[in-house]
DNA sequence: ATTGCACACGTTATAGCATAACGCAATTGA
DNA sequence: TCAATTGCGTTATGCTATAACGTGTGCAAT
């Protein structure tokens, strides 16, 4: 998916995750976009829904919250499936990717005759730093 | 972990998962349950908390929805990852494990010093029937 | 027996996440 | 020009989850 030029709403939605330490929610960013003439969540349901789609940002299904993909221009999230690494404590996302498990991973679906097309890895718990 | 005998509304509960046919989000095992007495959500989701800890019943985090455990006794679940697959069209479930996924997750985290607490794998797609 | 505690439960209210439905404006391409 | 597409703004609504308070029950420890 090649990224095309962004619109205003999605520059402000994408830069604000960029910037971010950590993942945020939808609302989130809509507090730290209020300055910037935001009033409604569908300002920035709506970006982020073509962020997600041009694969700049990622969805973390299991905190309902949003980060600014960590390898932009990698290639490997065409042909493999992204995991994340989510600490509890401070925030901080680890996104990494293993061919081993994308290849386990649909293996199996293969077997069944699964036809995969969105695929979940997050694993939470506690960074280097928090668990310490 | 050990099941302890089900309080009622905890039964109640994992009845109707283990009737479904896929997962069911609280709000709908409410809307099942009211004939039983159930008039609020916390009804619903301080069972489920119960449940989800004996380890009989499973959240699936990407569709807010939760499904009785399929293999309840197997041990893989005190040493293995647990993984779904979730049909977008019929919602059915397959639930399963895979070691070598395992074995390779938890080798990065081990690796960056990150200490997984708990870990989520979903797989969206289409089932073999709905796929045809 | 009385006290203290843990636990399940019921209720009301609230917080947090996401989308439906309408209309308008700008762009594009036939 | 006309139609189709896309982005945008607004209002309203729906879905998901938890906070806070109080009740009752069973079961020790004193
Ligand atoms: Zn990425
Ligand atoms: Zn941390
Ligand atoms: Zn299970
Ligand atoms: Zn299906």
């Amino acid at each position: 998916m090649t990224t095309p030029q962004l619109t205003k709403n999605q520059s402000l939605v994408f830069d604000v995750l960029e910037k971010a330490e950590g993942p945020l929610s939808a609302y989130t960013i809509l507090d730290k976009l209020r300055d910037h003439g935001f009033r409604a969540p569908l300002q920035v349901y709506r970006a982020l829904e073509k962020l997600l789609e041009y694969g700049v940002v990622h969805r973390l299904e299991s905190i309902n919250s949003f980060v600014a993909c960590a390898h932009p221009g990698d290639d490997c999230h065409s042909h493999g499936i992204v995991a994340f690494a989510i600490c509890e404590s401070c925030g901080q996302v680890m996104e990494f990717h293993d061919h081993e498990v994308d290849h386990r991973l649909m293996a199996w679906v293969r077997a069944q005759k699964f036809k995969p097309e969105k695929t979940t890895i997050e694993i939470r718990g506690l960074c280097e730093a928090c668990a310490a």
